[in-house]
DNA sequence: AAATATAGCAACCGATCGGTCGGTAGCTAA
DNA sequence: TTAGCTACCGACCGATCGGTTGCTATATTT
């Protein structure tokens, strides 16, 4: 009767683990990583509370796996299908344009918008870890923006005397704002009017 | 010994309902519109929960008052100063200046930046009133916004053909980025990049 | 002066929060 | 074959959630 669930192998609870922190992910872009709670996710699995948190010890270290896991769909979305193109203005437009899918494409994994730009404002005003991983993420695809940025300039493809971390932050800017015409407005012309943004942006 | 508190005149009353949504619209702010709980907001305030509930019924209408008091907020900070500023250019100048300072020096009423912005990235993927209100008043600023530009454009201060709607959807990206970098980064240059970006906006 | 209306309180409600604990079933290594 | 490890469970913990109720004391109305 009791301790009904058999124990697995490890490679499936490795999944189980998996799972667990996609649902994670999925409840987090909409009810945010304080809205995330232990309970609401087991039963969406159909598990109990202990089974859930015994993966991660603290909801706060199962905040945090959400986020390295959305982390790295941002990475594999967003950065890795531009990694071979040419460096400079090419890699700059082919990025925009894979941030545009991932942001428009990725609702089932994300239904409530990107987890970052979620986590960015429900704790940018507290302390902690959580905060501080989401800053820190922030920060290293801003650099590394900038960097790009900095290479079309060397290039020649953007005016010279461009600041490239202006540019990074006006980049942002745009993303941050198609993010929200999609989830708040459900705006179907809101790729259209990010390219022409960006277009602008990076003309020169 | 039950009781404690003397019945206060309506004046009181009054006064002491400012209170606890000035109170409320700081602590959303911070910790969300759901963040905010009634208990916290009694203890911060030295009353009982039923003493709080009892000027807004339920936590929601409570949600609704501090939305309702930082737009007014906005309102007065943002657009009065301006109002009687020549309109088009002039006033779309002087609107972005009064919106920097409101990012910028609100800090005492909004410590965790400003409250639509927390609130519009928390509500975006849900229904219900509170959502409802807040993409109200995001939709009615932006209206209000492009009807500038579309002014500006008509009086040959930004060039002909220019898209009213794109030029508010830019800008509002701009003030994304600013709060973002506000609160997140604290970046203190913050401010002259925001205006670096919207030079390049209304520049034509 | 008496009657009414109400701001605010203490106490309490069921539900849920994050988290703990002992136990059990099955995988895995000796 | 067996001993140990561990994923997972049900039950439970104190705290807190949003909200209700009965009351008191005063302000206001009559």
């Amino acid at each position: 009767m009791p301790g009904m669930s058999p124990r697995k192998s490890a490679v499936e609870a490795r999944h189980t683990r998996e799972r667990i922190v996609a649902r994670g992910m999925a409840i987090a872009s909409v009810d945010g990583l304080e809205g995330l709670t232990i309970g609401q996710l087991a039963a969406d699995l159909g598990m109990s509370k202990a089974g859930v948190l015994g993966h991660f010890g603290t909801k706060q270290a199962l905040q945090l796996a959400a986020l390295r896991a959305a982390s790295e769909v941002f990475t594999r979305t967003v950065w890795r299908p531009v990694e071979h193109v040419e460096p400079g203005l090419p890699r700059l437009r082919a990025l925009c344009g894979t941030w545009s899918e991932y942001l428009e494409a990725e609702r089932d994994t994300f239904p409530g918008g990107c987890l970052f730009t979620t986590a960015a404002i429900e704790f940018d005003a507290r302390g902690g870890p959580v905060r501080d991983t989401v800053a820190r993420l922030f920060t290293a695809w801003r650099r590394r923006l900038a960097t790009e940025v900095r290479t079309a300039v060397e290039h020649g493809d953007l005016p010279a005397g461009t600041d490239p971390d202006q540019v990074a932050f006006e980049i942002f800017g745009v993303f941050l704002a198609l993010n929200q015409e999609i989830h708040l407005f459900g705006a179907p012309d809101a790729v259209a009017r990010t390219r022409r943004a960006l277009d602008r942006v990076l003309a020169g």
